[in-house]
DNA sequence: TATGTTTCAAATGAATCCACGTCAGCGGGATTA
DNA sequence: ATCCCGCTGACGTGGATTCATTTGAAACATAAA
């Protein structure tokens, strides 16, 4: 008998987007709304990890009309304007460009382009451009001249609202239109999971019990998912309950290999560190991370970098919720921050 | 053959973005005097 | 009052990349010996 239960690779994979979405009807309905709207509104989702934000979006933008532009830029990955706009032209001209141009020239460029098709940008991960090249980006797509043929979609999963993360200048021209997404209920995570169990493996290979064991663990169903696809794929027939609950360790680590996809060796070597390091402490701080780190560096075979460095790339984690901090001032300790591993962490014990 | 002109590629220059490093000021409770 | 120690903003550097200009040599053209 084949042990393999995975039916549809391709449906398990972390990118796939389900032509069906489970819940987030109303959300779903802002959205395609406000982007059927003759005059295109600014919007911004907020939400925790987890809560369907880029997926529902990418699923809507699948189906607008074909007279619409529309532009996806993980932001995590493109980290700055140059970067953001260079990802923009491409898409509206079907243009590749290099690196050595003026920024000024790709925006009039992309100016004249966005003049004549309605277009719609998604920042997903706003977060990361905010942190790394500043508001620039967004003041500039607000104030193009035509700014009603343009529609920019913020994305964030830190920031409740833009207005305290962006000069009042670029608030003011930008007016996005607030959308929150709520963590899913645990039934809610039970029905995603289930519709992507029948929907890419074999019938019957997956216990109730399990599904409802991860439903009961965690309200993120990127990590669900990840969990019940870590799961899938080291099954014996059927995904039992005793599986689900032995994988937990694994499946974060999964989880997060998956979120820090898009960034350096160096973020993956600090996240081990950390990793590490809170097992034997539960909160540990800057110095003894980068401590660590730099002795990883012998057996990781890769040139360490300046502690300035390493204190930005942990914000980075912090964003990304991999980790959690707090800023700490003062006290025998001195100005540092204390850092710990997630909720998400704990809760896979 | 000597000299002038054209042509085209390679070299050079000036400008850009960006990852990263260095520097210095700062913060504020704990410690010390 | 001082210490702690890393946060943080400003700024500089060098690599990679771009376009524009210059250079250099070959190819060609013309005129003179």
């Amino acid at each position: 008998m084949d042990k393999n239960i995975i039916d549809d690779p391709g449906k398990m994979k972390p990118g796939y987007i389900p032509s069906r979405f489970v819940d987030r009807e109303m959300e779903r309905e802002v959205l395609a709304d406000s982007l059927s709207t003759k005059s295109l509104p600014n919007l911004h989702l907020y939400g925790p990890r987890g809560t369907g934000k880029s997926h529902l979006v990418r699923q809507v933008l699948r189906n607008t009309p074909t007279t619409l532009n529309t532009v996806y830029i993980p932001c995590n990955r493109y980290n700055t304007q140059y970067k953001a706009l260079k990802q923009l032209f491409q898409a509206i001209s079907n243009d590749d460009i290099g690196n050595g141009y003026h920024t000024s020239l790709l925006q009039r460029q992309i100016a004249q382009r966005t003049d004549v098709t309605k277009t719609v940008v998604v920042l997903d991960e706003i977060d990361f451009l905010l942190l790394n090249d500043g508001d620039d980006l967004l003041y500039y797509l607000s104030r193009l001249e035509h700014s009603s043929r343009i529609s920019v979609v913020t994305i964030s999963s830190n920031y409740p609202d833009l207005a305290n993360h962006v000069e009042p200048r670029t608030y003011s021209s930008l007016q996005p239109k607030q959308i929150r997404f709520e963590p899913y209920a645990s039934e809610e995570i039970y029905r995603i999971l289930v519709d992507r169990a029948r929907n890419g493996l074999t019938p019957d290979s997956v216990e109730q019990a399990a599904v409802a064991y991860i439903a009961n663990q965690t309200q993120n169903a990127q990590l669900a998912l990840a969990w019940l696809r870590t799961a899938a794929e080291q099954a014996d027939h059927q995904v039992t309950e005793e599986l689900v609950r032995d994988l937990g360790m694994t499946s974060y680590g999964n989880y997060v290999v998956e979120k820090l996809d898009n960034f350096s060796a160096h973020h993956k070597a600090l996240c081990r560190t950390i990793t590490e390091l809170s097992a034997e402490n539960q909160v540990v701080q800057t110095g003894e991370i980068y401590d660590r780190y730099l002795n990883h560096r012998n057996t990781e075979s890769m040139d360490p970098l300046s502690q300035r460095r390493i204190s930005d790339f942990l914000k980075d984690l912090e964003l990304l919720n991999v980790i959690e901090a707090d800023y700490h001032y003062g006290g025998s300790k001195g100005k540092t921050r204390e850092i710990w591993r997630t909720e998400a962490f704990e809760c896979m014990h």
